[in-house]
DNA sequence: GATAAAATTTAGACTTGTCTAAAAAATGTT
DNA sequence: AACATTTTTTAGACAAGTCTAAATTTTATC
């Protein structure tokens, strides 16, 4: 299905991408304090942006009720998603950045408007699955493509192996903390123990013992192995 | 010398390239309406717009007497204009693009904010040290490096021979033409005869002959080899 | 050198996206 | 169910960048 060709602001696309983030698989609708402290404004800005949006039918907005996408607004969403993936990616493997400096540029070149550009780019980078933070790239059609089955760390039971597939996208001190540890997408990773006092977990990575905290382990994705 | 840090809107920026790109090689100052037209804006549009980049010292603005740009604004304009054309290359030689494709793409990307991003780019393509137009790159310093001697075609006598290094950049419309007719870069070219009574050109390019009015020929521009 | 024409600036208005402060609706508590 | 608290919206304001229309300055012409 073809995305719709909408001219949009930087802001609006801004505004769409953070609904669509904060949706998650749910279809609850998204309330205006919510989406106010996600885009750092007031809540008074959202009403104003929200009223914008549902005039133009990306989202559906009752007064008082928050928002929702419409199936356009999902689109314009996965678009943006992809873009940025794909950038990052770009980042990644081409130019040689980390994976913690990534995304704050990727924030504005998501922002360019050409579907050429991002499909050439696509193919140029061999049509990568996932970002360097191991989340999902949709294709071409907006669909996620075999997305393999992923468990929080925080979710796992005690002795649990399993295979890092991803981190949480977005803060460069949580991603250099990785980098520290050496923890990478496809280290081998054991669950040792748990704390019951602070649910922090004790982890083997690479065969190095290291704690996390149950907040850390929460950002932190694997493919168990057993 | 390192360029400045200033933050500039995408409006600012695209004042600042247009004034750059009227002085050429001059310092006359450029007149608002001049300015006016090449950003199809008004000119009391323009006339607030000098206002605020004066406030900033990136140029030099007198009432009713035009602007012209101060050091920092050049290298303002200089560091735009390097990210357009290592832009433009990434786009040809690495996803394929036609040179009468990237031009509006670049503009969006020029504005893409991250020193580090431009120079990895530049590394990335290996240094190019022209767009896919002939144009020049500034390097890291903002300096133009051994441009070597061009010559419009219109410029040059009968009989010329030479290389064509260089065409205008912009119009999709000129440059599909020169793909119709075989143009590149690198292009033997030879004007053999010039038709006084309009002033069209003769011309013989890699073997194949055909005719150029004053106006297409002053957009090419050539190494003379004889 | 006066005057007409052209270029430029000013004044006031509009849009976008934001804000603060106040009003209104929804929610929670007893 | 009534009251207090929280959430959300409205109203009015502001900055950026643009516009139109009117005023001003410069330039060209006689």
């Amino acid at each position: 299905m073809p995305r719709s060709q909408y001219h949009l602001t930087q802001s609006e696309e801004n505004y769409i991408k953070a609904i669509f983030a904060l949706s998650g698989s749910s279809d609850d609708s998204i309330s205006t304090n919510l989406l106010a402290e996600r885009m750092s404004t007031k809540a008074s800005s959202v009403t104003d942006m929200l009223k914008k949006l549902a005039e133009k039918e990306l989202l559906t907005y009752t007064k008082y009720q928050g928002c929702t996408l419409t199936e356009t607004g999902r689109n314009v969403a996965i678009s943006i998603v992809r873009k940025h993936r794909l950038w990052e990616v770009f980042l990644v493997d081409k130019l040689q950045f980390g994976w913690d400096e990534v995304h704050e540029i990727a924030e504005q070149l998501e922002h360019i408007q050409s579907a050429q550009l991002i499909n050439r780019l696509e193919e140029f980078l061999g049509f990568p699955k996932v970002d360097p933070h191991g989340d999902p790239i949709p294709n071409r059609e907006g669909k996620f493509e075999n997305i393999p089955a992923r468990s929080s760390l925080s979710s796992c039971e005690i002795g649990t192996k399993g295979i890092v597939m991803g981190v949480e996208d977005g803060s460069p001190e949580f991603l250099q903390y990785l980098n520290r540890i050496e923890l990478k997408l496809g280290s081998e990773i054991e669950i040792a123990d748990k704390l019951s006092f602070d649910g922090s977990l004790v982890v083997i990575i690479d065969g190095r013992t290291t704690q996390f905290s149950h907040l850390l382990a929460a950002k932190i994705f694997i493919q168990p192995t057993s």
